[in-house]
DNA sequence: AAATGTTTTAAACAGCTGTTTGGTTCTTGT
DNA sequence: ACAAGAACCAAACAGCTGTTTAAAACATTT
């Protein structure tokens, strides 16, 4: 196999493990069993490698969970495999190999100390998921519904997803290993998003429990008469 | 001012900033105003300071926004003071101050690449929080309401609030400075989250979505008659 | 077979890292 | 005032970092 391309496969693992400045090129290139001067010389430098690790796992992903096509009549049913896809990208990893999870690892630490790289990582990758959701979510709504409204709600579903990746290592601690391998599996997470996303945008649901809310809180804040204070 | 407490307030948003391996103890004895041979002598070592600053934050976070006392008569508005706690340790810092919020982020990267330190911060931390969101909505629910669904629920709220704080760099990418000011602030979060879950927990709401999604899906399965495959 | 261009190699470089040393200054109790 | 201990300091240490060098090995073309 190419030098460069044993080179790129052997990065990713370990920057996802480490993160871009703990991965070490010396680590990096025994892994590819490369000298060390190639990184230099096929990447100009370890931020060079760090690019094509990231364009890289960009397409595969892209290639293995792609947004689905517009083909749904019912969106609900859309709703659906968009966060099946959402989640699918989150937890899961090669279908074949079944090997860890590291992708999505790199780009939450891309997430947490953006480089250069996060601008067009976003751009490409995750609007035009955001866009998709937030067409079908409009789609279940009334039509007055608020641009602003449908954008929440579109957070708050990626928001849910994303959370049973982020929080993966305080879920271990939080929750025991059997029901998370029975509960918190890419399909019942699935159902149960997209269960809360449906329940939230029914006629009668959101708009009712938020005037609601406001109600109730402006109570609150009267009988404090502390209006603007945090009240924590 | 003691030399030892210099130590540890000019550590934690340098810390935070560039995460632990990659935060110097230079620079930060620098910060600081402090020699370097001070960190061994004080901590031990880096990771002492870097335990020292931790566990100092989970105190101050929890004075600032303490859990609320379980007084609330009515479990919607005990629900929506628990999400705006949430989201005040998520979003906020010093309410004095009005710096920066470097402190979430330490404890996001100690999420990310965790170090023994993680467990009793979930455990002291996050698990008390997650109790109490459990607790009310199982009130929300009707009696019969499984463990495990109450769970989920309150892991959807919590990362729902999450989520505003992981992607603060992808949505300030994504959303406009202006509508992000206006919106995107910790009031209209909370009410947003707190109204979302309630719509969620209304007697006819999640668990009528739920099995309406199974035969959805099985339809779906049915007509591709794939059963166990990936469909996306 | 010779020449040209490409790829690979071991070694060295300069710089930064956390930690330690041994001595100095300051503080405290008697 | 003086001794004992705590606090602090500049300097050096050993190790690892990304990157570069200049030569060797290989491949390809003439």
């Amino acid at each position: 196999m190419d030098a460069r391309t044993r080179l790129l496969n052997a990065a990713g693992p370990i920057f996802a493990l480490h993160g871009f400045t703990r991965a070490t090129v010396r680590e990096i290139c025994a892994a590819a069993d490369v000298n060390i001067a190639s990184v230099g010389y096929y990447f100009g430098d370890k931020l060079g490698l760090y690019r094509g690790v990231i364009a890289q796992i960009r397409m595969e992903r892209e290639a293995a969970f792609p947004v689905p096509e517009q083909v749904e009549s019912d969106p609900r049913r859309e709703l659906y495999r968009l966060v099946r896809t959402l989640l699918s990208r989150m937890l899961s990893s090669d279908v074949k190999t079944g090997n860890d999870r590291w992708e999505m690892d790199l780009l939450l630490r891309e997430m947490q100390s953006p480089t250069p790289v996060l601008a067009e990582l976003v751009r490409d990758y995750f609007e035009p998921m955001l866009d998709r959701l937030k067409s079908v979510i409009g789609a279940l709504l009334d039509q007055d519904a608020s641009t602003i409204e449908v954008e929440q709600l579109a957070l708050s579903t990626v928001g849910q997803c994303l959370y049973y990746r982020v929080s993966g290592s305080v879920l271990g601690i939080l929750i025991p290993a059997q029901r998370r391998q029975e509960h918190y599996d890419i399909e019942s997470l699935s159902q149960h998003v997209t269960a809360v996303m449906l329940a939230t945008t029914d006629q009668t649901g959101l708009r009712k429990y938020k005037s609601e809310l406001v109600d109730m809180n402006l109570t609150v804040l009267g009988s404090n008469a502390k209006p603007s204070i945090n009240e924590n």
